[in-house]
RNA sequence: UUGGAUGGCCUG
């Protein structure tokens, strides 16, 4: 039944996990079959949550369902078992499975770097047959979430020199890895290097580069940037109030939380 | 028009 698939993949896309793994036991209360696409949803709403019980429940429902196997329900459980730290699991799943894709290879990556292995990240990151953007930008933000900045930064460079074009991923991440050092000229290269082939008004690379100038001392770059962002955001707004608040600007950063109660 | 991986502030 179709609609109980809209509802389930609604509720994960708009971040109500829970509801969606409410509806998935109230659909199996009713005895009605559950389809890829459902398993799909409902392991990612597992990820979300970490819910590991929930997420192996799942797994055991999908193999009696005779259900067979494609990339996206292969990723999807992997992810699972990786969002819950179970790397062991994770890559059980991912060896045997009949067919391997990108999504496979950076949910593996990226649950090594929640676990703190970075060693294990690159040695998968290694393996791939053909590194794209995401993969690089999981080792990326893999050095930055680990604290790794210069790290990340040489990556970031290295990507380049392989021939990768940079996105708003990737930007935001070495944005945020020169907040980490305090790296502001760095930060301008990289800002001027946006200029020219990317969009520099995208929210959240222009949140990033806010928050980079304003923690590099420079408030009035932050300032300026935040006034020709076309569109704002709970996190913008909330950037541009803090560099205003932490420099001790209080009746400005009380004229911008004004200024958003009025907008929304 | 149904499903999967990587990104920004604050809480830290």
């Amino acid at each position: 039944e179709i609609s109980w698939n809209l509802m389930i993949a609604g509720c994960v896309r708009h971040g109500h996990s829970e509801e969606a793994l409410r509806l998935l036991s109230e659909m199996q209360g009713m005895n009605m079959k559950e389809d890829k696409f459902i398993f799909a949803s409902v392991l990612s709403a597992c990820s979300a949550l970490a819910a590991l019980e929930q997420g192996r429940q799942v797994h055991a429902r999908i193999i009696t369902s005779g259900i067979n196997w494609d990339v996206f329900l292969g990723s999807s459980l992997l992810d699972m078992y990786a969002k819950c730290g179970r790397m062991d699991d994770a890559v059980e799943v991912f060896e045997s499975m009949p067919e391997r894709d990108d999504y496979m290879w950076t949910a593996l990556i990226t649950g090594y770097v929640n676990c703190g292995s970075i060693e294990d990240a690159y040695r998968i990151f290694g393996r791939i047959p053909e590194q794209n953007v995401v993969s690089w930008n999981a080792m990326i933000s893999g050095h930055v979430k680990n604290g790794q900045d210069e790290e990340a930064l040489t990556l970031y460079c290295k990507m380049q020199r392989a021939g990768i074009r940079a996105d708003k991923v990737t930007l935001a991440s070495v944005i945020s890895a020169c907040v980490g050092i305090k790296a502001l000229e760095q930060g301008k290269q990289i800002h001027a290097h946006i200029s020219k082939t990317n969009c520099v008004f995208d929210i959240v690379v222009g949140s990033a580069l806010t928050d980079m100038y304003a923690k590099c001392g420079s408030t009035e770059h932050a300032c300026q940037l935040f006034d020709e962002m076309p569109e704002r955001d709970r996190i913008s707004w909330n950037t541009m109030i803090t560099v205003y608040a932490s420099c001790g600007r209080i009746s400005d950063a009380r004229r911008v939380f004004d200024e958003m109660q009025e907008k929304n």
